[in-house]
This record gives C-alpha cells, sequence and structure tokens, in this order.
DNA sequence: CTGAAGTTTCAGAAAATACTGAAAACTCAG
DNA sequence: CTGAGTTTTCAGTATTTTCTGAAACTTCAG
C-alpha cells in the first residue's frame, strides 16, 4: 500500500472500524480510498493502491454497489469502469440509513407483525406478544419518522439539528395555541400571541441557522 | 432449546439478525430471551433454555452488560445472579444509541480531528483533507443533535416523531416571525399571526398526539 | 478456615468469513 | 466473427470468530 500519509491514515481507520460498522476490512477501505480520492478510480488503481488481489476488489466493489455507496462512471474511449463515492454528506446518509434499515429493521419488524397476528397458546408467550407489541410500535414510530425526514431537503434538515432540543419550545408553544382554541366553544377573537414569539426567545439563543 | 412457539421464533430472529447487528448469535439470543421474559433470569435458565454452554451464556452476559442492556438482580437467600432487560423500549434505544455512538462514530470523530490538524504534504492528500473536513462537520452535527434529544423525556420525543416533517412547518412560521421583526427598525406593532397558526393547520392531519 | 455454590478465564476445536489465483464469462473494436 | 481487454465466479486456503469443557477463581455459610 503507498499512499499519502493522511490518505492512508483514512483508509486504514476504515479498515479497522469496518467490522464494528458491518462491513469487511476490505470493503472499508475501498470505500475510505474512493471517498477521499479526487478523481474516479478503476478496480486496478484500487487493488494496486491497497495491495488487494483483484478479485477481492471486484468482490468488494460489488457490495458497495449493493449498498448504493458508489457510482459508476465510463470514460470515453476506456472499457474499465470507474467508481467514485458521492460527495454530499448528506445525501451518503440518507442512502446508509435507507441500506441500513431495509437491511436491519425491516426483516425484525415484518418478523414482529407476524407474530403479533397470532394467538398466544402459553402463559409466557401472552407476555412475551406485550414485549413484542411494544417493540414493534416503537420500531414503527421510528421508521415512519425516518419516511418522514428523508423527504426534507438538507438545509432544513440542518437547521433543524442545529435547533436541536430547542424545538420542543416550538412545540410548547404550539400546544398552548392549540390549547386557547379548543378551550373556547368557538373562537371569538384569536388567541394573544404567547410571549415566546413576540420576542427574539428563540433565535437568540445561538440557534441562528445559516452557514454551516 | 425448549420454548414456547412465540418467544422461540422472536429469539431465533434475533440470534440471525445478530450478525448484521454487530453481535454474534449467542449474545442476540440471550437478549431476546431476556427481554421477552416475564422475570429475572440467571445463567443456568438462560444456558438451559437456549441450548448453550454456561461459558458461552458467561461471555454473552458480559458483553450484554458492557452494552449496558441487561441489569443484574439479586435475590434473597440466592448466591446467583439473576438478569433482566429494562422495560422501557425508549431507554432502551437510548442506551444502545449512546453505546453506538461510543464504539462506531467517537473513534471515527478523533482519528478526524487529528487529520485535520496536520499539514497536508502532497496535492493527494490536500483534497483528502477538504474531504475529511466535510465528514467531520456533518458527524459533528448529528451527534451535537444526538446529545440535545438524548436529554429529551420520552413523550416530547415521541410527539416530536409523531409530528414527522411537519416540524418545518413550525420552523418557516418562525423564521416568517423573525423575518418580520428584523424587516422594521423598531417594532411598532406585533407582525401579524401568519395564516398557519391562526387555522387548524398543525394539528388537523391527524398528528395529534396523545396516547401511543 | 473449609468447602460448596457459583462465575470467569482460557486453550484448543469447530464454524464462519475473508481472500486468492485460475478459469469462465462478458464486451466491444476491428 | 475473433480475440484482447476487462470483470466475475468459484473452489480451495487462510484467517478470524465463536463456542466448549476443564480448570481457576470468587464468595460466603457454617
Amino acid at each position: 500500500m503507498k499512499l499519502p500519509p493522511l490518505t492512508q491514515r483514512f483508509v486504514l481507520h476504515f479498515g479497522e472500524m469496518g467490522s464494528r460498522w458491518g462491513i469487511n476490512r476490505t470493503v472499508g477501505q475501498i470505500y475510505a480510498l474512493l471517498y477521499v480520492s479526487a478523481k474516479p478510480l478503476n478496480a486496478d488503481e484500487v487493488g494496486e493502491a491497497l495491495g488487494f488481489s483483484r478479485s477481492n476488489v471486484s468482490m468488494g466493489l460489488k457490495e458497495l454497489q449493493s449498498w448504493r455507496l458508489v457510482r459508476l462512471i465510463h470514460r470515453p474511449n476506456d472499457r474499465r469502469e470507474y467508481f467514485q463515492a458521492p460527495e454530499d454528506v448528506w445525501a451518503i446518509f440518507r442512502t446508509l440509513a435507507a441500506e441500513r434499515r431495509k437491511r436491519e429493521i425491516d426483516p425484525t419488524l415484518s418478523m414482529l407483525r407476524d407474530a403479533l397476528m397470532e394467538q398466544p397458546s402459553v402463559a409466557e408467550d401472552i407476555h412475551a406478544q406485550v414485549r413484542m407489541q411494544q417493540m414493534h410500535a416503537f420500531i414503527e414510530l421510528m421508521t415512519d419518522w425516518l419516511d418522514d425526514v428523508q423527504e426534507m431537503d438538507s438545509d432544513t434538515l440542518v437547521s433543524l439539528m442545529q435547533m436541536g432540543s430547542k424545538v420542543q419550545k416550538l412545540l410548547q408553544i404550539k400546544d398552548r395555541v392549540k390549547q386557547a382554541f379548543t378551550g373556547r366553544q368557538q373562537l371569538e377573537a384569536p388567541p394573544a400571541l404567547p410571549p415566546e414569539l413576540s420576542g427574539a426567545g428563540l433565535s437568540a439563543k445561538g440557534a441562528d441557522h445559516g452557514q454551516l
């Protein structure tokens, strides 16, 4: 392996972390290399740079493609396939979240759904089913939320995340407004503007969103 | 393995998924068993129920403890240790998120921080460092947000998640209100209440939060 | 103290996973 | 078509991970 120092460090780290992330060393290193590379690389270049056999690289790239983490490029007058990692870290994250969900969550969700249809036959299974019900409800809430979030554009997401827990202030305001409405039979007059909205309360606490 | 049908299905599924989740079959099955069990179990009971050797169970339980996913119980007049999985799925999720972060994210974050301090020595490393910078900024945003979220109580979180992408409406409102203020030199009169807040817009679309 | 009940450690066997080189398959210019 | 350039498959080997049984260790009642 002959790589520039920083690149090498990055690549080796991804290789080691690979096992914790559920991918193998080879795949981790290949992805890392493509991620930092300024230009698309072909399989031979990858194998050369990392010291892997050609077939191992082929397997690794196939796996990365199955994760939709690399894009295939064709150059004119060159029959080889070139690979590159998408640039936008948010897009990468979305892809990763979607794939992990498909592989790590959905099977469990459907197994739970099946199990919840069944009639428990022994006392112990009654309790087990209650627990499965709790897990199912939780996972479904999470995945539904993820579906929603997946559709937001990156800027909105950044703003929301930078607000962090301050979002809950907005929630409180919403509740208060809603209560003001449901508290009366008919709305004769609009409710008073809650204090948080009439001051600079929300935006004054460093949650200002602009540049990343 | 002699377990009631539903329990068995659940346990076997967790065993198989284990590898995708970065734990092994044994650990997955042990956790599943403890999760659905109505009462705490000791190591022998676990080994008996799942057909694992005593030492394997010991390893598995140790690993689950290192993930803080099981709680240790001592009964009066019984020297054996009993194990149980925490009940609250939200608490479980928080624990899981914190531990995964510690193991799967933090090492990368610190490696990136180190690499960003360095002065790139070759052209390729300059680009590599830019890419690392992008990844670093992203991860830091995510983990900071996670820190915030970890501190919210479960009910608030449920409300927010059930709102899903509708949160961004609140964000837009906030922006509009803020803009209305900064648009004028001094605030002679409070800005008009935006239409979303004066109708039933937000709460009418099924984002009503109450029972789970 | 002693020893019975319980838990952990550890070296080696068993199983699963990753990796290689050679061969097969594919693809397209000529 | 043909065959050079390229990618994929696959059987066998190497490596890593998991699992076991035996031994070591710990704890505590008597």
